[in-house]
DNA sequence: GAGTGGTCTAGACCACTGT
DNA sequence: CAGTGGTCTAGACCACTCC
């Protein structure tokens, strides 16, 4: 309708006013999650851009967690998953509960501890065992040497209502795991008790874990693994459980969406005097 | 030179082929860090593609911190900026410190440890001080109510050399900021021995901190004040200070770019019998 | 002022979804 | 099958930098 004045206007384009528009018509209630959007060439007519233009808006939009749908179908107004909370504490609470009964340790598991799905929502678990050499610097970080392999323990779960997954790769030592042939076996999951009992039956114990916190951009395969949208990033743990003794004895990779994480660690301070 | 096939390329793109490329060739060292790229117009005849096509491969890389340049400008290959290493262990170090002499605390800061940048390069430091009503959320951390002030500290690192910045911003009761007027005197900055001396001034002993950690993407003005390209996520760090008597004494938000910057969180673990 | 990066329109096409 | 989201080309234009 309004004639187009061609290029861009400084600090706000077309594109990005339209993105704006259409967030704030969110914000606003008017489009509600599930809701869905009209087509592209509705939108462009509506807003007087180009078919183009509004494409290039839906898209920043769908990376950015806000929009959602698949290439080909139509477009709505994203579920906002559920935030959770990730405390070190529980590293405390864990080792305590090694030490407890079977039945008491029940409702434990690498599963619950490193996924960031609760166990009482509805999904699917899968557990894949393997024994590889694995990568370069998990094996300085755990001091293997030569022909020395890994048993690496890939964990994934996966919300029944599409809400999102979880997943997470640990790695051990494999002259250590197969001191008790229980923990080679995937059938075997999940463990009652979480890592630190799975490691207590090989008579190791724990007195410090280290959390090495970076984050990034997803590769393609994590969006689809984690469902999640490009454009969110991904907060990546790595966490490093070292025995008594003072050495490293397993890595684990902790990829968490930032979209629905929060990460808190607690430092207790010597008193004075 | 080839013929066109118009439309996508299932799991490949000519825009994601060409910056695929160009990644390649800065890896493989063709392009080193500082080197200048061909303008679009160049790259689009070299690889048979549309200009535009190329400027949006250009505008991806340049997203991901590969490349970098104004617009306008020419486009050279971005010099990776160094990586940090943030661990929670220097919470104890610095209240450690807070009882030694002057002389032996100097050096230390709310500026070192919440940056990100070192003391030992160049750089520019600017300290802002004011008093606030203050966001919500921090208001109920620190447990104000009906009229009562914050001091807040915004504080701004800049490299020399373009290669960054780093920037933190502290929150105080400013009743009890006011209790020792130095404390309220940006003039005053760096304050030797850091935030927990500072407290200890107005006679508050920590025991306790929490770092809360949450992941997302930078705003436009954030990308201007810590020199950082879209599309590199920022590591939100809000720390938490709790004295003795347990309640939240101080707040900080530390935004930390990504693609420099690794926390590292140490969980010490009580010894069994 | 020429050169350059970035954005918009217009038209065409593809791979996919499913009112 | 039509409909829809996404991408490519071609041509035009603007704001900015500085070859």
């Amino acid at each position: 309708m309004t004639p187009k004045t061609p290029g861009p206007t400084p600090d706000s384009y077309d594109a990005s006013r339209l993105a704006d528009a259409l967030q704030a018509s969110i914000e606003r209630g008017e489009l509600r999650p599930g809701d869905q959007l009209p087509t592209t060439a509705e939108l462009a007519a509506q807003y007087g851009v180009n078919k183009n233009t509004a494409s290039k808006a839906i898209s920043g939009l769908k990376a950015a967690g806000v929009l959602t749908g698949p290439a080909g179908g139509r477009t709505w107004v994203r579920v906002r998953p559920p935030q959770i909370k990730r405390h070190n504490v529980r590293y405390q609470r864990e080792k305590d509960a090694v030490l407890l009964s079977e039945e008491e340790r029940a409702g434990y598991g690498v599963s619950e501890a490193d996924s960031g799905i609760a166990v009482r929502d509805l999904h699917e678990d899968r557990y894949v065992y393997e024994v590889v050499p694995g990568p370069e610097d998990v094996r300085r970080i755990l001091g293997l040497v030569g022909e020395d392999q890994l048993l690496r323990r890939t964990y994934t779960r996966r919300h029944a209502a599409h809400a999102g997954a979880g997943c997470s790769m640990s790695y051990l030592p494999y002259s250590l795991a197969s001191l008790n042939p229980d923990l080679l076996d995937a059938g075997r999951e999940p463990w009652p008790g979480g890592t630190m009992h799975q490691l207590h039956t090989v008579g190791v114990e724990l007195a410090r874990i280290e959390d090495h916190v970076v984050a990034s951009m997803p590769t393609p395969d994590e969006q689809r693994l984690l469902d999640i949208p490009p454009g969110i990033p991904l907060l990546r743990v790595r966490k490093i459980s070292y025995s008594v003794t003072g050495e490293a004895v397993e890595v684990s990779d902790i990829p968490l969406p930032a979209d629905r994480t929060e990460l808190i660690y607690t430092t207790e301070l010597e008193r004075w005097q």
